[in-house]
Order: C-alpha cells, then sequence, then structure tokens
RNA sequence: CGCGGAGUGGAGCAGUUGGUAGCUCGUCGGGCUCAUAACCCGAAGGUCAGAGGUUCAAAUCCUCUCUCCGCAA
C-alpha cells in the first residue's frame, strides 16, 4: 500500500509516525508551505513538514494543491490513497479520484456533528460529555464523506483544548491504521452521513474569544477552557485586554451557613455581570449571567500566564472592578 | 524595519528631581498552637537581562544587543 500524506500541525503528526511505523509506504508528504508566524513574521515549518524530514520522507509543499502540476506530482508518486489529516487546503475532485482507494480523512469529532475546521474547541466549548475522531473517505463536500470509522473519548471536567487535542490525535493515529487496514471491506460497505444530525465547528474568531459573561458560569468556564492554551478566551479589564487560561465554577454549597449561602444568592442576583465578587484564595470571584466564577490562571497584556494568586499579588483584580466593558 | 508592553533575589511586583535596592509570597531554621490563604521570631537568597557611554555616583539618563509577551497579519 503506497500511501501519499498530507498534513500540516502537530494533530497529523502522531498518524504519520504510526503509518511509517506500521510499514506502508510513503512516496511523498504534503504540507503547506511555511508561513509567516509569529510577532517576527519569520516562516516556520510545519510540525508535519519536521516530522518528514526526520523521518526521511520526500515533501513538498504547495501554495494551492488542486492545480494541475500539484495533481501531476501527485499522481507520479502512485498512491494507492491519499490520507489526508488536517491538511488546511480543501481538495478538488480532480485529486479526490487520483488513487483507486481514493482520498480517506481523519477529522477530530463524532462526525457527522462539529464538521470544520475547529470540532475540539467547539465540542468543549458547547459543554459536551463525550466527543471523538471519525475516519471517512473524502468528498467535495466539507467533512461530508462516507464515515468508515468512529471512535469516542469522554471530555472530563479538567478537559480543556490542549488535553482533548492530544487524546484525540493519538487516538485518531490508532483508528486511522485500523482504516487503512480493512479499506477493502470499508469500500464496499459504504455508510453515508445522515446531513439531519450535522452541526458545524467554524473557526474561531476573536469575537469567539470574547467572554460574554452574560452567560452562564458553566458556559464561561466552558469556553475559557476550550480555548486554553491556545489562543484563549480574553475580556477586557481598565482598557487592556485580559486573558483567562482557567477557571472554576462557584460552588456555593460548600457554604455550610445557610444565612450566608442565601446571602451569595441575594448579592448574585442584584450584581451585574463580570463584576469582580470578592478576591478568593484561589482568585477573584467573577460575576455571571447565573452563577459565579473563579478565575485561577490569568494573563495580563505583555506578561505571561500565572496562577491567580500571583495575579493578584502584583495588584491584580479588585472586589467591584468591572470586566468586559 | 508593522504597533505596543516588559526584563529587579524561587514567584508576582514597587522603586526615574541619579546616591550600591524594597513589598507581598515562597523557601530554610526555631517557637506557638488548634486562628477555615494560621500566627510569632529569625535566616538565606539579587553582578537590578547583557555591552558600552555620561557622572564623584546609575536599577534610575544616552546608545546598541539579546530574550519574553500582547495586538496586528
Amino acid at each position: 500500500m503506497r500511501i501519499v500524506f498530507m498534513g500540516s500541525p502537530d494533530f497529523a503528526v502522531p498518524s504519520l509516525r504510526a503509518l511509517a511505523a506500521a510499514g506502508y509506504e510513503i512516496p511523498l508528504v504534503v504540507t503547506q508551505p511555511d508561513r509567516a508566524k509569529g510577532r517576527s513574521k519569520k516562516p516556520a515549518p510545519t510540525q508535519i513538514k519536521e516530522a518528514a524530514l526526520e523521518l526521511g520522507l520526500p515533501l513538498w509543499q504547495p501554495e494551492n494543491i488542486n492545480t494541475p502540476q500539484s495533481l501531476e506530482k501527485i499522481t507520479q508518486a502512485k498512491p494507492d490513497i491519499l490520507v489526508v489529516v488536517a491538511f488546511g487546503q480543501i481538495l478538488k475532485k480532480p485529486l479526490l479520484c487520483a488513487a483507486p482507494y481514493g482520498a480517506i480523512n481523519l477529522h477530530g469529532s463524532l462526525l457527522p456533528k462539529y464538521r470544520g475546521a475547529a470540532p475540539i474547541q467547539w465540542a468543549i466549548i458547547n459543554g459536551e460529555k463525550k466527543t471523538g475522531v471519525s475516519t471517512m473517505f473524502l468528498n467535495e463536500g466539507m467533512d461530508t464523506g462516507d464515515i468508515i470509522y468512529k471512535a469516542e473519548i469522554p471530555i472530563n471536567e479538567e478537559d480543556n483544548f490542549a488535553t482533548l487535542y492530544k487524546g484525540l490525535r493519538g487516538l485518531g493515529a490508532g483508528l486511522l491504521l485500523k482504516t487503512v487496514a480493512d479499506l477493502d471491506a470499508a469500500q464496499k460497505d459504504r455508510k453515508p452521513q445522515d446531513d439531519s444530525l450535522a452541526s458545524y465547528a467554524p473557526l474561531i474568531k476573536k469575537e469567539h474569544e470574547k467572554i460574554n459573561w452574560q452567560k452562564s458560569a458553566i458556559q464561561v468556564c466552558n469556553l475559557i477552557r476550550g480555548l486554553y492554551p491556545q489562543p484563549a478566551a480574553y475580556t477586557n479589564w481598565e482598557g487592556k485586554r485580559l486573558k483567562i487560561g482557567k477557571a472554576a465554577v462557584y460552588e456555593e454549597e460548600s457554604y455550610k451557613e445557610k444565612s450566608f449561602k442565601e446571602k451569595v444568592y441575594e448579592e448574585q442576583s442584584k450584581e451585574s455581570p463580570g463584576k469582580v465578587l470578592e478576591i478568593l484564595p484561589k482568585g477573584p470571584r467573577i460575576a455571571c449571567g447565573q452563577g459565579s466564577v473563579i478565575l485561577e490562571l490569568l494573563q495580563p497584556e505583555g506578561k505571561n500566564m500565572m496562577p491567580a494568586g500571583d495575579f493578584q499579588r502584583g495588584g491584580g483584580l479588585k472586589a467591584g472592578d468591572i470586566l468586559g466593558d
């Protein structure tokens, strides 16, 4: 089995390594061109590029994968199948037919849910209890191909984007390996997606990263962990951006004195969302639309992410401050 | 040359009319004892990112370099 592998970020790296380790021939690895990255705008290689170089595999970085030249380049590799994992470019029809088995893809969600660019983040942000990875035959739509296999993984309360990402890319590598091994059977038994169950996970944009304090404490926490560590949810504070890396829902139940508990509820109903209610040992407590959250990891502009204790020591939030704008 | 913030003992910060450095916390030693981020006493720990310059004297002024971070792409 000759495989042309197409991928870019480190999500795809375990898959590439797994295929290589399993002994499949990989005559060509395709990845995105080195792109300007960071403040200095220095072009940086993709993670897949680094992995391919390390594995000694032929590498190719086309600006556009859908040109006739690209098709020729891939055809010359005489692949039996194209394996696409987080490549970053859409493959058009000629490419999808360039190999006998066509093209398969590994996606970071339980399709047909969370089709699109940021399935892992959105699964957390929406408070899903589980997610997973799927393999499918690529077609011309956005993650709409026939499903081959799926594998589930629970989303724990402690999970954030980084932890889930790591879990899924490992799970995905295994699933991909199994998929490639069972290709013949999969070809015969096509399982189309049920479009009525489909949902989309669009690219995360700046507007998604801003915390809306009107939402419930749980929703606020989900947003924060779904975007940690990159790009991180933020709010505005004293005219500057304040990123929040970690937050926990404030548990009123931990207070035994009933009178005090009631007082807390009364207080919250009066307080406007985004207000700093008090500074607790674990961090500042912020009023939300429903309930409140404790900020445990924050990053002021120009600084690194730091624990709430450190943040408070250097000035930090004061009771009564309003977050947001 | 895209814009901006910042580099001070382990952590977070203060310290610009220039006079060899302070706070909160942590750490180590001792004491006290039941105080919901325990308290008291004591100690260690910094060539103030680096290089050069101005000056009697620089963390503090000038020049250059390195590094980190936010924004923008």
